[in-house]
DNA sequence: GCCGTTTTCGGCCCGACTGTTTTCAGTCG
């Protein structure tokens, strides 16, 4: 079994506990321990299993290590099977309707035998949920609406459709008279490649004008919480949002907690606490003697900040980009003071993978080019599909042949300052081979080459596949790994580990497809892979003009990846990269 | 179930909000 599945398990196995009633602190332990899981290289993990070393990754303990390890070996664990055949399936089910946790679900459970969301709906319209002890006519409602509704409540968002949203929001709120400032919080401002809902951080002389303004923006449907210091919304789409209102001094406190992620939080409360010191979104306060957090940054002077920099210097950290804050070692690293400084937007200069009206793109050569000379960049490459995607109307060698001459006709015409590049996005086949021939490749600036069929093939297969492509002395740089795209389609079955190395050994660059439905290659996989030596090259992949703003969303995840300008390829000069190219012949 | 330079036992982040109650449990983040 893979890290990822066995995660999967560790995860499933703290919901099961979790319907049983279970001490909360273990199935914190096994959600915990399903994290740990997946920050480990798969082949690191066979070692440790290997070399019984398993138990020094924080949060694995005994109990984890030994059902770790027979997932690892056997593919199953007895413990886990007999906990599901335990527990009715609809239980878990129940878990996704808002408002229902796991001891309601047991009180609807042992009360009324409901143990399918059909029986819930069923006792709902019958009124026999709101005769139960502890719920209510509006409990009833709540659940129903939940049911009705799961299906558009429960999902995820694209962070890009998010932040066309989120992004007016806290601008209309830096503009009201009663708000000193605004900030979005939460994995919006973390940058994650997908959200599950928006918040907002608001510093205010008076609540009530403020939360009157959120709660009467356009195309909200429902109020779903409102308060003294917050309100929550939902939108049409299903799209949840929360804003939160704090007095000014304790904003950069709060803004710190909201923007997570947890696992961030609860590192940097036990830096605080280790340091004589409570955090806590109220303030930071002398930790010592009784009270809850709240008590003590109102009885006590907390520490004065007057930005998320000074907070982090009072406890001897340099500032940590929200995009870091994963709870992935990103603290010990800022405690020596060596963050990277990230890629950023304004540090692009080009990229590589577009498509025109040639193939699928909507937008000409032309229109690509002017609107890549409008965003200043001093280059800008076209790489068209190659024949054998037919679905994309790909380039046959005489259409590729007719592009190439009118780039080369256009770059010495000078009607634009930006360089045009002439490539392609050539199909892997399915034994591995490029879809045109070598003659043809070499006279092109660069090869992109990507998977489009044949994604049902086992991993080994897909492996060796791409591997074999990476091998070919024209292959330029790999396009999007996995061809995942977010909330819709998983990812071809591949070996990241075993391409990554394959793309070093050669001298291959691997994309960040920066399509905010794809975000492929991974940010999970950056951190290592250009420790090692891995170049990255942040591509659009736009099939029209406005697409090539995308690129922000592939430094997003860039910059998650803690990627810094010298890993990104396209940051280089426009001599640089022909040099590069040149190299790679 | 995990963890430890106060600890191998006893904590583990904890407050806001809602809906149910009439002082609080459950959910959520």
């Amino acid at each position: 079994m893979t890290k990822n599945e066995i995660a999967d398990v560790l995860a499933e196995i703290g919901t099961l506990l979790e319907l049983k009633g279970e001490n909360p602190f273990k199935v914190r332990a096994y959600q915990t321990g399903a994290r740990a899981l997946e920050a480990i290289e798969e082949a690191e993990l066979a070692r440790l299993i290997g070399a019984g070393e398993l138990g020094t990754i924080k949060g694995l303990g005994e109990a984890l290590v030994q059902k770790i390890s027979e997932l690892h070996a056997k593919g199953k664990l007895e413990f886990f099977e007999k906990l599901k055949a335990s527990i009715e399936p609809g239980l878990a089910e129940m878990l996704q309707i808002p408002g229902l946790g796991p001891k309601k679900i047991r009180a609807l459970h042992e009360k009324l035998s409901i143990a399918t969301i059909a029986a819930l709906t069923e006792a709902c319209d019958d009124g026999r949920v709101a005769a139960l002890d502890g719920f209510g006519e509006k409990t009833q409602e709540k659940i129903l609406a939940g049911i009705k509704n799961r299906e558009a409540y429960g999902r995820r968002h694209l962070w890009w459709e998010a932040w066309e949203i989120g992004g007016p929001i806290v601008a209309g709120l830096r503009v009201l008279p009663q708000v000193k400032r605004a900030e979005a919080a939460g994995s919006l401002r973390r940058r994650m490649e997908t959200i599950g809902d928006l918040d907002f951080l608001v510093a205010a002389t008076e609540v009530a004008p403020v939360v009157a303004w959120f709660i009467a923006l356009p195309g909200v449907k429902e109020v779903t919480a409102q308060g003294e210091t917050k309100a929550s919304v939902r939108f049409e789409s299903g799209l949840q949002a929360d804003l939160r209102i704090v007095p000014d001094e304790q904003f950069v406190f709060a803004l710190h907690h909201f923007t997570g992620s947890k696992d961030h939080n609860v590192q940097m409360r036990q830096r605080a606490l280790a340091r004589g010191l409570s955090m806590s979104e109220w303030g930071l306060v002398p930790a010592a003697g009784e009270g809850t957090a709240k008590e003590k940054a109102e009885h006590r002077k907390s520490v004065m900040v007057q930005s998320e920099s000074d907070l982090f210097e009072k406890l001897g950290l340099q500032f940590i980009p929200p995009e870091l804050r994963e709870g992935l070692g990103e603290i010990e690293v800022a405690e020596k003071r060596e963050l990277p400084r990230l890629v950023e937007l304004t540090d692009l200069r080009g990229a590589w993978h577009n498509h025109t009206t040639a193939s699928d793109g909507r937008n000409t050569l032309v229109e690509m080019v002017g609107a890549a000379a409008a965003l200043g960049w001093e280059y800008f490459g076209v790489a068209d599909h190659s024949k054998s995607s037919f679905q994309a109307n790909g380039l046959s060698e005489e259409r590729l042949l007719q592009q190439l001459a009118a780039i080369r006709a256009l770059n010495v015409s000078e009607k634009f300052k930006t360089h045009i590049f002439a490539g392609t996005e050539c199909d892997i086949l399915a034994d591995g081979r490029l879809d045109f021939d070598d003659a043809l490749l070499a006279q092109l600036d660069y090869v992109v080459v990507s998977v489009h069929n044949a994604f049902a093939q086992d991993e080994v297969t897909m492996t060796a596949r791409i591997i074999r492509a990476i091998e070919h002395p024209r292959t330029t740089m790999l396009g999007h790994l996995t061809g995942r795209l977010l909330l819709r389609r998983e990812g071809y079955r591949v070996d990241a580990a075993k391409v990554i190395d394959a793309a070093i050994a050669n001298k291959v660059v691997i994309e960040l497809n920066a399509s905010p439905w794809r975000l492929d290659m991974d940010w999970r996989h950056w951190r290592k892979a250009a420790e090692r030596g891995l170049l990255c090259a942040i591509n659009p992949d736009a099939h029209e003009t406005a697409g090539l703003a995308h690129v922000r969303a592939g430094v997003n995840s860039a910059r998650k990846g803690w990627l810094t300008k010298e890993h990104v390829l396209n940051t280089r000069t426009r001599k640089e990269v022909e040099r590069f190219f040149a190299s790679r012949r």
